[in-house]
DNA sequence: AGAAATTTGTCCGTATGTATC
DNA sequence: AGATACATACGGACAAATTTC
């Protein structure tokens, strides 16, 4: 067969189908996931299809490879039962003294008092990004 | 042809080097970067090899990859041809170390890279704000 | 408008290196 | 030491989006 990929490629459609197995349990969490041959063999694809598939549900945190043992599915178990989908964004304010790098941006003196708001994302409890934005504290009058 | 990869894999050491390009803009912001054919040929390295280099620089934020035109460098065109007032950003990435915050928040050991991605937006020059956002850096594949 | 060339996207098959058991 | 499993790398083929002529 030559390689029609007409709509969805393969990996993708490979994956989709790993995350349904592993989100319905039919793969437990800790679990290991078949080996790369054993899921060539199932999807009939090759083994790099089969990585490139991997490759996306490691991005998603959703499952985690070791080096010559193989690759576990929800390796992070904040199992609480929970059913998040989308990103949950936490934000915190604080003050905190300006750095010598800061300090230069904002071309004040080190030590000066900044606002820095910290924002952190998670998708499915796992940490995806921080963010820290500092701010000159506003003069009051 | 063997394939050794002593030390550091080959897609890692070009992702380096044209990392490197960019960030000293010999690879100047917005403009293309070479083909991937060209970079196979530069590099002497398979088309697969040179994907798998920018595709970590993708992760990164550091370019950002079209359909038939091509791998732009740093997308942040944040100056068109109008002289606007109005704020300016200056986009740069880095890589950073954990320190035990942000180790702890990823749930990683301190002293993984990660990479930081700072904006400082200026009105009329001045420093407004300072916005450093942080992400794991893709491990493999 | 249309065909050709260019460039990235997907997929295959294979070979070899490296880590774990 | 041997078997198993993931990681890296090569080369070839065709698909799809864009640009060029």
């Amino acid at each position: 067969m030559p390689t029609p990929h007409y709509g969805q490629p393969r990996y993708r459609v490979i994956a989709d189908e790993l995350r349904r197995r592993i989100t319905n349990a039919v793969i437990p969490p800790g679990s290991l996931l078949p080996t790369e041959s054993a899921l060539t063999a199932e999807f009939r694809a090759s083994r790099g299809t089969i990585r490139q598939a991997i490759a996306l549900l490691r991005d998603e945190r959703l499952v985690a490879t070791e080096h010559g043992r193989g690759t576990y599915a929800n390796p992070d178990h904040s199992h609480k039962d929970s059913p998040e989908e989308g990103p949950q964004v936490e934000r915190r304010q604080r003050q905190v003294l300006a750095d010598p790098e800061l300090a230069a941006l904002f071309a004040v003196e080190v030590g000066t008092t900044l606002v820095e708001q910290q924002d952190v994302t998670r998708i499915n409890g796992a940490v995806r990004a921080v963010a820290r934005v500092y701010r000159l504290q506003r003069a009051s009058q």
